[in-house]
RNA sequence: GCGAGAGUGGCGGAAUUGGCAGACGCACGAGAUUUAGGAUCUCGCGGGCAACCAUGGGGGUUCGAAUCCCCCCUCUCGCACCA
């Protein structure tokens, strides 16, 4: 079709629109991040992405979100770091060559090669300079380094222990890695297994992890309290209890002090070191002995069915009566919990109570409840609330909260024990029997034993010609010249470190690299880590809330150790957090078996990127669930096009970029003029204050709308002012087609360095208002008056009108609320 | 059981501090234009003929409640034998 350039203009075409300015950013380098302190910084970061080989719907709603922050803070003034990369070492990469026969590393990087071509279609604003990938031994070079200084600060350490085991994956999993008893990531049911691993000491920093979570007020509610719930402290006592016959004694940890008198046997979990022990050499050691090993071939929650338990035949003697207490062997007591052995106290913890009666113990009830009388051998249940202390020597008649305090302290008297504070959290497990990970930097020499790997002798780099069978058995023993090496400390043969590290300890600390990625001598920069991070941390990260307690509490206590460690300034890594809803389609999360997967590829070659950003954006509030909507999708097409026609439109009658307003904006125009202002300052809330997208794109269709309406009467620059606002507000949005009409109505910058556009408030004002007036609590008349009328003139205009006449029908006026502005309230 | 969040038209959602419930978009209906359209434009669109009734249900506070208080119901998510 022989197309003059007007026809051109007049059509949008979002791939060639899409495609000029891409390459424009590319060009130019547009959105480098670069300190300047004559602008404030401003740091913005996306979870990055585990590079599965393409993007899906959830990553363009997670980076659409982030795209308007970072481009919406630039227009601001700010300097912004807005940096992507790879969480690129994991278990998908191998299983594929286990698979398919391709390396890792290749798989990996074709990924990465493709995404991000999917990542620059789509015009996010990255720095691309920065971007980097966890399995770049210039990475992890780091994190070996850092794991050598936690080492030396016995932050790091390695110890045998039961640890959940995922047969499928065939490593060990951290315990926050293990969900409702099944591999976060395969679904399949853990087992325990006895085995030595590397742990990095999390415990130490539980105290300030949670204290520090009241000084988070920028994160979500319900993540601080999923946090709070994983470290899971609680104040109680420490309680040790001799054994009976023997050296020796056992430890418990209880929040229930004060039913100490009211303990009628011990419970010790299965892998308890005592359970194997105690029967040893007695009639009970062989039933003993097959209960443990049912019981530890069970997995988490095959065991957290019945109170199963065994009698081990031994003693233990009760702390400050001298009572003979059997201990027993309990399917339910948690070796990663206080001691590994409880006080059973039947009549006050329903545990026990259920234990108790299966197993015909006795049951002594030390606490009475107000207005009750527990009677032992009737009670249906445990009491577990407060009372008054009976049968407990000296302690009875106290109320149970203050009998806590007493008695905990009298045990501390009598060295058994004390007050003491126990947590949930558990040391981390990062030892990986898998390939595809960084090597744990360490060599076991036949004389000195343990000894990390020199410093200087850093990165310990993962060996490429490697065999993965799949067979189990962390692949790298198998590779001789990896495994063979000198020793650090005497230079005798020594053999590496085989197991990989948990690749939650890759994403743990990159916002801080992203600071400095290429720095060859240092982690991070200082001047470049003091401007971006400062002591503010990220100021905002956004991501989906299956991190809550994963990556979102490793990454604190990283940032803490590399505080102490001497790296960083930082207490907290995330100043704000946001979490984002997931994609939903038809009901139910996108997913392949359910065939409801929308390609971002596919959108994008039909509609375009700025459509299909749009879209995410504007289909609910970024925190909420997004559901799918192939028709909104064509609502958003619909309205860019129109845009598009609605510009070109009106370009012809634009007055030059720059025109100043006339100083006074006279009447047919103001009502443009104030709609620009108005707009300005809802768009500008929505996208600063709330990050309510949808609402600030609705309040921009609403302002072209309304220059639909007025661009045949407007005056030049009233219009000029409309068009402007209305493209730089559209900017974060839809980057590429607001940046096209930015040119095609006369600008010669650069609309992504535009001033954000500021809110004029004497456009604002209006002449005369509308205001409902309620008669009787419902809404009766609309009276227009002066905008700036009083009290008294808002009243009589309101008491003039023949509708509030009608209905106050002759009524005398009992009570009338007059709010400037907004109504007024008669009551009759 | 504990913790967090949600419940508003046919649908996604709006109402920022108690002040005109339903912005904006989708779907739908009518019309215009068109050779045709799943393109574009205009109008309509919670229910009810109306008085009125409507924000999960029931109470309350208030001149006025989707919003605040009390009780209840439903749904989603997280944790859960944690001593």
């Amino acid at each position: 079709m022989g197309a003059g350039q007007a026809e051109d203009a007049a059509r949008y075409d979002p791939q060639a629109v899409e495609a000029k300015w891409q390459a424009r950013w590319e060009e130019t380098g547009a959105f480098r991040a670069r300190p300047d302190d004559s602008r404030p910084p401003y740091y913005v970061l996306e979870m990055f992405p585990y590079p599965s080989g393409r993007l899906h719907m959830g990553h363009v709603r997670n980076y659409s979100i982030g795209d308007v922050i970072a481009r919406q803070r630039r227009m601001q003034g700010h300097a912004v770091l807005h940096p992507i990369g790879w969480d690129a070492f994991g278990l998908p990469a191998e299983n594929a060559a286990i698979k398919h026969g391709v390396h890792p590393a290749r798989w990996t990087y074709d990924n990465i090669a493709h995404m991000r071509g999917q990542l620059r279609r789509l015009g996010f604003s990255y720095d691309w300079e920065r971007e980097l990938a966890t399995c770049d031994p210039r990475y992890y070079r780091w994190e070996q380094l850092f794991f050598l200084r936690m080492l030396a600060r016995d932050l790091a350490y390695k110890r045998r222990s039961s640890v959940n085991w995922c047969p499928t994956c065939a490593t060990v999993l951290a315990n926050e890695q293990v969900v409702d008893g099944g591999c976060w990531r395969c679904g399949t049911a853990v087992e325990l297994r006895e085995l030595e691993q590397w742990y990095l000491r999390i415990t130490a920093y539980a105290e300030e992890l949670l204290r520090d979570l009241d000084r988070l007020p920028g994160w979500p509610e319900r993540v601080v309290a999923m946090q709070r719930n994983w470290i899971g402290r609680s104040e109680g006592a420490e309680i040790r209890f001799p054994l009976e016959g023997r050296d020796g004694e056992v430890a418990v940890f209880t929040t229930r002090p004060d039913t100490l008198f009211g303990v009628t046997f011990m419970s010790l979990a299965p892998e308890h070191p005592l359970a194997g022990t105690l029967a040893a050499g007695t009639p009970h050691e062989a039933s003993v002995a097959a209960f443990v090993a049912r019981m530890r071939a069970r997995g988490r929650s095959e065991r957290a069915v019945g109170k199963e338990g065994i009698a081990t035949g031994a003693f233990c003697r009760h702390p400050l009566t001298g009572a003979r207490l059997p201990i027993y062997i309990a399917s339910f007591v948690l070796m990663e919990y206080g001691t590994g052995a409880v006080m059973a106290v039947p009549a006050h913890d329903q545990r026990d109570f259920e234990f108790a009666r299966a197993h015909g113990l006795p049951v002594t009830v030390v606490v009475q409840p107000e207005g009750e009388r527990l009677d032992p051998a009737t009670m249906p249940s445990a009491w577990e609330g407060p009372g008054t202390l009976v049968d407990s020597g000296e302690f009875s008649g106290l109320a149970s909260e203050v009998a806590k305090g007493r008695i905990a302290e009298t045990l501390a008297a009598h060295g058994r024990g004390g007050p003491t504070v126990s947590y949930r959290l558990r040391d981390w497990g990062i030892s990986r029997q898998r390939y595809w990970g960084a090597p744990i930097p360490v060599v076991y020499c036949e004389r000195c034993g343990m000894v990390p790997v020199p410093e200087e002798d850093l990165p310990v780099v993962l060996p490429q010609d490697v065999t993965l069978s799949g067979r189990g058995g962390s692949p790298l023993a198998t590779h001789d010249a990896f495994v063979r090496t000198q020793c650090g400390r005497c230079g005798g043969p020594a053999r590496r470190e085989t197991d990989t590290m948990d690749t939650f300890v890759e994403s743990s600390w990159y916002f801080a690299r992203y600071c400095s990625p290429a720095d060859e001598r240092e982690a991070f920069a200082p001047a470049e880590v003091a401007y971006w991070l400062g002591s503010r941390g990220v100021d905002e990260y956004i991501g989906g809330i299956e991190h809550a307690v994963l990556h979102l509490l490793y990454s604190r206590f990283f940032t803490k150790v590399l505080r102490d460690l001497g790296f960083l300034a930082l207490d907290e890594p995330f100043r704000h957090l946001f979490t984002q809803g997931m994609v939903i389609k038809d009901g139910a999360a996108m997913s392949k078996s359910r065939g409801n997967v929308v390609e971002p590829d596919d959108l994008i070659a039909r509609y375009g990127a700025d459509t299909a950003r749009l879209f995410c954006l504007f289909a609910a509030p970024p925190e909420r669930d997004l559901d799918w909507s192939d028709a909104g999708v064509e609502g958003m097409s619909r309205f860019l096009h129109r845009l598009w026609r609605l510009v070109h439109r009106v370009r012809d009658r634009l007055p030059p970029p720059g025109t100043p307003l006339p100083p006074a904006v006279a009447t047919p125009d103001r009502d443009l003029h104030r709609l620009t202002h108005v707009t300005i300052r809802r768009v500008t809330d929505d996208v600063v204050g709330r990050l309510h997208f949808n609402t600030a794109i609705s309040a921009i269709m609403e302002l072209t709308t309304g220059l639909d309406e007025a661009a045949e009467n407007a005056g030049g620059a009233v219009l000029r002012e409309a068009v402007d606002a209305a493209l730089k507000l559209l900017a974060p949005f839809v980057p590429h087609v607001a940046s096209e009409l930015w040119e095609a109505t006369g600008h010669t910058t650069s609309l992504d360095v535009e001033r954000w556009p500021a809110v004029d408030p004497a456009a604002l004002v209006q002449e005369a208002v509308e205001l409902p007036v309620q008669v009787n609590g419902k809404v009766r008349a609309h009276i227009t008056v002066a905008a700036g009328a009083d009290e008294t003139q808002v009243l009589a205009a309101a008491l003039a009108d023949a509708r509030v006449q009608a209905h106050l029908g002759g009524r005398a006026l009992r009570r009338h609320v007059v709010v400037p502005g907004r109504l007024v309230s008669l009551v009759a």
